[in-house]
DNA sequence: TAATAATACTTGCATAATGCAAGTAAAATG
DNA sequence: CATTTTACTTGCATTATGCAAGTATTATTA
């Protein structure tokens, strides 16, 4: 909804014509600009596309929060819903070429983190990072 | 607060203890995940300083968030509190080296947004861009 | 020197988002 | 066919957001 002060808005916006800002780092943290969703995207580049798997992630996503992060994600052509891979009629998530784009992102967020956030540590080494990032082919 | 829940924190925790997840990019988030926070840094990278300034921005962001998030900005010692170098008493903020380290995130936030996000721009020439930001030096 | 303006916030409050816990429905499994 | 698993939805208490107005300090102007 838009509110009254210019720029202002409760839901991010989509179409140009509502965004609070033409700055292209606004604009997507109007999308991006919360605790999960990256970290949904962080999971889909890990190779994950369950909702069973987001939720096993040590983090703890709420399953209200997941669900509609996933629906904003799709909204915003980041990801999109696909037959699971196992044969059974379940449904599993993947990232579109826009949500792929992202990587950049997580690497520089990742490194960041590990440099200064003392303690903390990828679950995998950092070359299995990035291969699964398709850094460095 | 720390909620019964493991890893589900109200407040985004600084010690290792206190942490949601051991991953850099879920700690990162912890600080940096919501719609306002990156665009002070973002403001402090492009050589604004001083409240009037961030309040300027085109978001206009509401002056009690700014607030929040420049004492959460310091506590987490990614930015500082120096003097206004105009005379006066005033005072301005300043990236550390935590903060500077926080660039290359913001141009893939930036580079993104313009790829994917229609109808954005910046403000000034990606030279002056990346030359504000010290690339390509 | 006093009045006015600018700056840097704080406060009150309504609304929206978050997140816990429990629940539901469909699909899968044994 | 019964049970389990998976993918959500719902209710509600708490927290965060953000508008508008206000306060206090500092700077500027007359």
């Amino acid at each position: 909804m838009i509110r009254k002060k210019s720029g202002h808005l409760r839901k991010p916006a989509v179409a140009a014509a509502a965004r609070r800002s033409p700055c292209p780092v606004a604009c997507a943290l109007d999308i991006l600009g919360d605790r999960w969703t990256l970290l949904v995207v962080r999971d889909l580049i890990l190779g994950h596309t369950r909702f069973r798997d987001f939720i096993a992630s040590p983090e703890g996503i709420p399953t209200n929060i997941l669900s509609e992060r996933l629906e904003r994600l799709q909204r915003s052509g980041i990801i999109e819903q696909v037959p699971a891979q196992d044969g059974t009629k379940r449904l599993a998530y993947g990232l579109t070429g826009k949500g792929k784009a992202l990587q950049p992102l997580l690497v520089a967020l990742r490194d960041w983190g590990l440099e200064w956030e003392k303690g903390t540590r990828v679950g995998i080494s950092n070359d299995e990072f990035r291969s699964s990032y398709g850094i460095g082919k």
